[in-house]
Parts: C-alpha cells; structure tokens; sequence
RNA sequence: CGGGGCAUAGCGCAGUCCGGUUAGCGCACCUGCUUUGGGAGCAGGGGGCCGUAGGUUCGAAUCCUACUGCCCCGACCA
C-alpha cells in the first residue's frame, strides 16, 4: 500500500517534473519574447522621444527669430513684425507701447514729409497744454459725449509717503479744486484760446498745427493700430467764411492723400463720413481710408469742417469787413502713429517689414563678407567708398561692420527690419569689381559692377517705391466688388475687401448692417460717377454707391 | 463690465494632476577655439524670493484661501 503510493507519487512526481520543466520551458520563451517586446518598445519609445525632442528643438529654434505668417495667424504676424523688427513693444503700463528707435525713426521721416507738407500750405507749428480743465469739455455737446467714456483725469496734484511704510500714496488732501482731462484731442483748450487771439478778419486765417500726445482709454489695444496714448499732428484753423474753411478741410484731405500714396506707397480712397461714423463736434468728416492685407479696412487719416460749433461753444467771434460780429468758421485734422500700423500691414511679408524707400531711415545696408582680416580691411574700404558715393546723391546707408554676427545673420535681420536694398560684398566682388544687390520687395538678387553704383541704387530705390504702390494698387483692385443684392453682401464681407453698394441714405439701415455684418460705411466717396440705384439692405431709392468694410 | 486662460532665468516654455535629492529645456548672454557668399559648430560658464500674502504639512513651484498683474474673446473706439 505504502509502496503503492509511493510509486503513485513518484510517478506524479515525475509527471509533474516534466510539467514543470515544460512550463518552465514555455515561461523562459515567452519572458525572453516579452522581454524582447520591451525591448524593443522601450528602443521605439526612446526613437520616438528623441525625434519629438529634435522636432521641438527644431520648432523651438525657428520659433527664436521667424515670424508667424501672414496666411496662418494674420494678427500675430503683425505683432511679431512690430516687435522683432524692433519698432515697438508692449510697456509696464498697460495699453501704452514703447517706440523703439527703429520704429521712432520712421516716424520721424514721416513727420518730416508731413511737417513740410504743412508747412508749404501755410500752416504754423505750436503747441497747448496737455492738461485740459473739466469744465472745458462741457461746453460742445456732442464732443463730450463722444469722448467722455475714454478720458484720464487728474484729481490730486501730491504723493505723500504711506503711514504704514507701504510706498507712496495719494495725498488726499491735496485735490484739484476743478479736475483736469488729460486731453483726447486738443479743439477745447484751442479754441479757448483762439478767442483772444481772434478780433478781426484780419486775424484770419489762423492756421495752426501741433504735434502733441493724446490719451484715450481704450479697452482693447494694439500695437500703433490703437494704442492708449499716441503720437499725432492736430491741425486747428480759424477761417472768416465757411466756403474758405470747408475749402482748408478738403485741401488737408488732398494732403494726407498725397502723403498715402507719394510716401506711404499707400493707395488711399477720399471721401466723407456718414453722421454716425463722423467725429463728435463736426459737420462733415472727410477721410482717407486704406486696405490692408487681410482685407480689412484702417482710417488713415480724418479732415473735419467743425462749422460754427466751437466757435459759438467758445465765443470766438471777428469783425467782419462789414464792421458785423461774426462766428468763425473753423476745421481740424489729423494723423497719428496708427500710420505705422497701415505701413505694416500694407506692404510687410513673412520676411518682415517692408519699408518704401522714401520712408526707411536706412535705404541701403552694405554687408561685408569676409574670411580674415585682410580681407575685412580691403573690403571695408572699398564699402565706405561706396557708402560715400551714395551718399553723395543723398542716400541713408548703413555699413554694418559689425564682427559679432554673421552675414546670413545680417541679411536676415536687415530683411525683417524692411531694409529696401541690400549690397553685399566679398572678396569675389573686389577681384570683379562687382557687388550683389538684394531687393527688399522682390527678395531678388542681381550681380551689378560697381561703376556708376549710385545711380543704380538711385533708379532702384525709386522703381521700388513705384513697385510697392502699384502692388498694393493692384491688391485693392482685385479686392473691390460692386455688389447689388443683400446675399452677395452677405457673402462678400466674409471674404473681405472694399463693397461698392448701394446705400439709402439712413443712419437706421447703417446700423442695422452694421449689427449684422459687422461691416460699417467706410466713406461717401468723392469721386467717381454717380449712378442711381436701390439700397442693397432697405431697397430704397439711392443717389450713389458707398464703401463698406470691415474696419480697424 | 461679462466669459475663458496664464503667472517658473532677459524671451519662449516644461515640471503642478499624484508634495520628497541640487527646479529643467530652447533661444539670448559671457569665455575660448574653429568659422564667415543666407539666421555657424564645439567646449565651458553665468543667471531663479517658481506673481504677492497667508495657510496645510516633517517637507510646497506642486495642495488650500485671498489678492495682484497680464493675455485672449465680447460690448466701446482712430
């Protein structure tokens, strides 16, 4: 019985040992093949962390200079060419930028164009206060309503150190008996003032210009397009008859219309506002207004026949030849910082900032290629020379010698700060006697000789200048419709561009559209023919196709 | 003022869910060498009160509370 069992026993025994070999067999095979699976997984995982690694790396770097562009993210190109081209940057305070000097320098030439333009239609530069007492603005109805919502105001005039040693605080004792705006725009505190200036016809004229700061509390800012504060010019003029101001009003339109197209390169429509688009305290509001890329439309620049209002809000009255007391007629206009905006957005492209050669402070970069010093040497030389002859016929250059970045560094960041020309010179050149020239416009590259340089770069700068009008000239064309039914309407302000449409004539259907579509009248035009037609919202009867347009 | 998001090096971000070595990465910066005709490479280096103030915890960039600031989307506007 015992042996029995124990032969039952080591049979199982033996049974089991090979069970138990067998699956030890099989356990060993299939956690070697996981095991190899692991492996392999874990050599895929890292693969596969290493690609992601490099392909963040990658983005990371082209992250580090590119821009985003324009077809992916229009607004944030925008952006990115303001701030890596140097020409602005978001300050600690908020909705108010830092103009950086590249960008300041362009101002400046605009100006400079604008100031003489001024200038030789007779107006004088002077200038007011910022400050502008409450009371002031209460005077012209409709201009406090339409710029009381955005007002900085000065209440108190002293700091005072905290009882808590926490900082500085307000010294509320020390209030402003009348509270002071920090002004929106200058008519109140001039026409103030115009009232002594003014007795007789002979005073008048009066034309006066400022270029000043205004402030205005913008809820939502961009860089130039709508800045907290801002740079601009306000022209203020006194006029003895209304014919005479309306004629100052449509002669500073002309103006800023010349300014667009000659220096901007910028084409421009002329026209007048409808009453709910027209500035607070006009009677008419002419207007330039452009297209930018995306197909939206930016005020470039606003003329305003102010009538009698500020001169009876203010009492500003002559005698006339006639020996009768009169109210003046008067008119104001402006333009501001928003222009860099239009310039931006007008003609710049993935590479950057493109600047019309009239306005970029540097017209030709000259970039040097070297291996040695010697090189550097003869090839600086040989650059000043150039740069002096250019500059003999009155060329901005730049020689950028710098010895800390590479050439392909430097025309990178020459393109993106909108540079029109480009010279590079190498060794190569100084055997030829030639020099590679790059277009900003075209991103075109040419070998010229290097005699009569000047006059090349001269021709070159002006067919760019040409070339940048006529492409953006080009852009509006193919971005203007005529459009007659409310469906086409419909479909057309999503895609963008200037509407050519019929209009009833009423503040109501304007509104309406504008809830709608988010579209507003752009302008009445001046120009061009007018044709009857019906109303592409109302079906009223209408005298004449208006603009429409997404805006800025 | 409504709705959403974020706050970590000069800039851009990861780490936060799930608390635990000396807080990382890219760009930029500094030094050296090699480079220079389209954003150079290698090596080394410096730089942080992790928005502020409380709390929970042995321990907080990480969890909780409050505050502040910024960004985006709407209403307002050149």
């Amino acid at each position: 019985m015992s042996s029995f069992t124990l032969l039952l026993v080591e049979h199982a025994v033996k049974v089991n040992s090979r069970a138990i070999i067998a699956s030890f067999i099989v356990f060993i095979l299939v956690s070697s093949i996981i095991f190899m699976l692991k492996v392999c997984m874990v050599l895929l995982f890292l693969r596969f962390n290493y690609y992601i690694e490099k392909v963040q790396i990658l983005y990371q770097k082209s992250m580090a200079k590119e821009l985003n562009s324009r077809e992916d993210n229009y607004s944030q190109w925008y952006t990115d060419i303001v701030t890596k081209a140097d020409l602005a940057e978001n300050s600690a305070v908020r909705g108010c930028m830092v103009i950086k000097p590249h960008g300041y320098a362009i101002w400046e030439r605009m100006q400079g164009a604008l100031d003489k333009m001024f200038k030789d239609t007779g107006h004088e530069n002077a200038y007011f206060p910022l400050f502008i007492p409450k009371s002031f603005f209460s005077k012209e109805a409709s201009h406090v309503e339409g710029f009381a919502k955005e007002c900085a105001v000065v209440t108190h005039y002293r700091l005072k150190n905290d009882e808590n040693g926490k900082g500085v605080v307000v010294d509320e004792t020390a209030k402003l008996e009348e509270e002071l705006i920090v002004r929106p725009t200058s008519e109140t505190i001039i026409w103030d003032t115009y009232r002594t200036w003014i007795q007789s016809y002979r005073d008048l004229p009066l034309l006066i210009n400022q270029w000043a700061n205004v402030v205005r509390w913008e809820m939502r800012t961009r860089l130039f397009l709508r800045t907290t504060e801002f740079l601009w010019q306000e022209g203020h003029t006194a006029h003895a008859t209304k014919d005479e101001a309306v004629a100052e009003a449509e002669q500073m339109l002309r103006v800023y219309a010349e300014f667009a197209e000659d220096w901007m390169a910028m084409p421009v429509l002329k026209g007048v506002k409808s009453a709910n688009e027209r500035f607070a305290g006009a009677v008419e509001t002419y207007c330039i207004e452009a297209l930018m890329q995306d197909g939206k439309a930016l005020q470039a620049g606003t003329s305003h026949f102010l009538g009698q209002n500020f001169a009876k809000a203010f009492d500003v009255q002559f005698l006339s030849k006639e020996n009768k007391l009169e109210y003046v007629w008067a008119t104001s206009w402006g333009v501001s910082t928003r222009l860099m905006g239009a310039l931006i957005m007008t003609h710049s492209d993935n590479s950057g900032l493109v600047c019309p050669p009239k306005l970029a402070p540097i017209q030709v970069v000259i970039v040097p290629i070297y291996r040695n010093d010697e090189q550097f040497k003869a090839i600086s030389e040989k650059s000043r020379e150039i740069k002096k002859q250019l500059e003999a016929v009155g060329v901005r250059v730049k020689f950028d010698d710098r010895d800390t970045q590479k050439p392909g560094y430097k025309f990178s960041e020459w393109e993106l700060k909108g540079v029109p020309l480009r010279l590079a010179i190498g060794p190569r050149d100084l055997e030829n006697g030639t020099v590679e020239i790059a277009r900003r416009d075209t991103l075109e590259k040419e070998m010229l000789q290097m005699q009569n340089i000047d006059q090349k770069v001269v021709h070159l700068l002006e067919k760019i200048q040409k070339n940048l009008y006529q492409k953006a000239l080009d852009f509006r064309t193919a971005n203007t419709f005529k459009v007659d039914s409310w469906n086409e309407f419909l479909e057309q302000i999503e895609k963008g561009g200037f509407i050519l449409a019929h209009w009833d004539g009423t503040p109501e259907t304007e509104q309406q559209i504008k809830e709608e579509t988010k579209a507003t009248i752009r302008l009445i035009p001046l120009e061009g023919e007018k044709e009857n037609g019906k109303c592409v919202y109302s079906g009223k009867p209408s005298s004449g196709r208006v603009v429409f347009a997404r805006a800025y």
